[in-house]
DNA sequence: GATTGCCCCTAACAGCGTTAGATGGCAAGC
DNA sequence: GCTTGCCATCTAACGCTGTTAGGGGCAATC
């Protein structure tokens, strides 16, 4: 949001030989873009644009728009704070994961930027450092907690990212996404029952929990899933629990 | 590779009005340039060309490009085959996400054409009706069963499509997958421990496991998870409901 | 024979990512 | 103060993209 301090303004503005453009003076641009066009809008010209500069001026700065992508797909996790670190592991991890998804989900497109792309910058690390913190203070082994850090992070960007697409057709026309789910819920009903006969007698099931419900359900699942791997002790009011670093 | 049957030579067979193009066969020749020339050189243009037809031509079948990777995403599930269904519904359901996993990787792009596209086509709703005929049998009920098979499709999806990435800078190079891998690592030890204190010490925790181990562990724990929701007697025979491994 | 509707065509538009080569300003060396 | 040379941006262009408008042929219908 806040503007950026080495703009297009200032570009001469001392004596010291500090080049107009950065490569996050590029990335904030490409967020401002992002916002503002979505992932389709988003071209090297019109991040240029933004900066008050022809698009070729960018590849001084960027290998090309793959790169810049890396770039923004990192920047838009710059804002993002982690929840206090206090109470028992579980809810701790529980609400990393609510606060992640509310995150992703504010911001446009933001899982389709992230979707396919391995690229940690400091932001993305910071995050990774706070989370596997928490793993290590919740007592499980490195390994564990390397391998649950993944897990997560798996899937709530999955769940974003399915969350975010539009509904196709009913969604992209006039109607909001609530319509457009009960459309798709007639639409399952209207199946050859012998052919999908699970699929029709589900219908209701598939369309009616909303997506907090969902999340939350995938989440516990995976929280019931990793405390299996706890000593026993664990979960008992907020006893602060064990091995920790 | 295979001549697509209905293809550009005899568009005007019998007495039949059938049209040369169908939607089934555009879908056929884009799943053939997507293999070919992976989802970002799949262009309208070149899916034409496959067809012996011009590229403007396809917009009497389809309305633009996004409902043709609609088309795309259904289209290359086509020659899934789930499990056999026996066996206890662990077992079952642990096949099913790794057979899916595996036919995912088998296809160029799949994942990355699926991120993000709710589209479901008759190939798909047969393979959810299977999964839903998996989670009934077990014992969940119609509501668990729906948001367990959400929740699996999240998982699988999400997985592979970070499987599938590029793995930025180095693989696009000469050095392969593992030698890539191992640069992250080294990376990864290079950061300021004083900044990132369990990067640093699970660096090696966090680059080390195998796609195959990582994998695993995110489906043990979905599965465990979801063990919760069942009653404690487990199925029929196979009373080992418990712990894995 | 005329009409209608389907289906593919040619031609064109605006915009895209990317590159080559020119241009101007600033810092350092003489 | 002049020259040298690098840095950072520019102009111009290439080939490609998705998409639309309108032309025309062929089959079936009246």
């Amino acid at each position: 949001m806040t503007e950026e301090a080495t703009g297009a303004d200032d570009r001469r503005g001392g004596g010291a030989p500090q080049p107009g453009l950065t490569r996050e003076s590029i990335a904030l641009a490409a967020l401002r873009v992002l916002e503002r066009d979505g992932i389709d809008g988003l071209s090297m010209r019109k991040v240029a644009a933004d900066l008050g500069v022809k698009a070729a001026s960018l590849y001084w700065h960027v290998r090309n728009k793959e790169e810049l992508l890396d770039l923004l797909s990192d920047a838009q996790m710059a804002d993002a704070v982690p929840p206090p670190r206090e109470g028992p592991w579980r809810e701790q991890l529980r609400s990393f994961g609510e606060l992640h998804r509310q995150y992703l989900l504010g911001k446009r497109d933001a899982a389709k930027v992230a979707a396919g792309r391995l690229a940690p910058g400091p932001h993305i690390l910071r995050l990774m450092e706070d989370h596997l913190g928490r793993l290590r203070a919740a007592g499980f082994s490195p390994a564990d907690a390397a391998l649950a850090n993944h897990l997560l992070g798996v899937y709530v960007q999955g769940f974003v990212l399915q969350e975010q697409a539009p509904l196709s057709a009913a969604e992209a026309m006039g109607a909001g996404r609530l319509a457009a789910a009960t459309a798709v819920g007639d639409q399952l009903r209207a199946l050859p029952p012998a052919q999908f006969p699970h699929l029709v007698a589900l219908a209701g099931e598939i369309t009616e929990p909303t997506m907090d419900q969902r999340f939350s359900f995938g989440l516990e699942r995976l929280l019931d899933g990793l405390a299996v791997l706890l000593p026993p002790t664990g979960t008992t009011t907020d006893d602060r629990n064990t091995t920790h670093e």
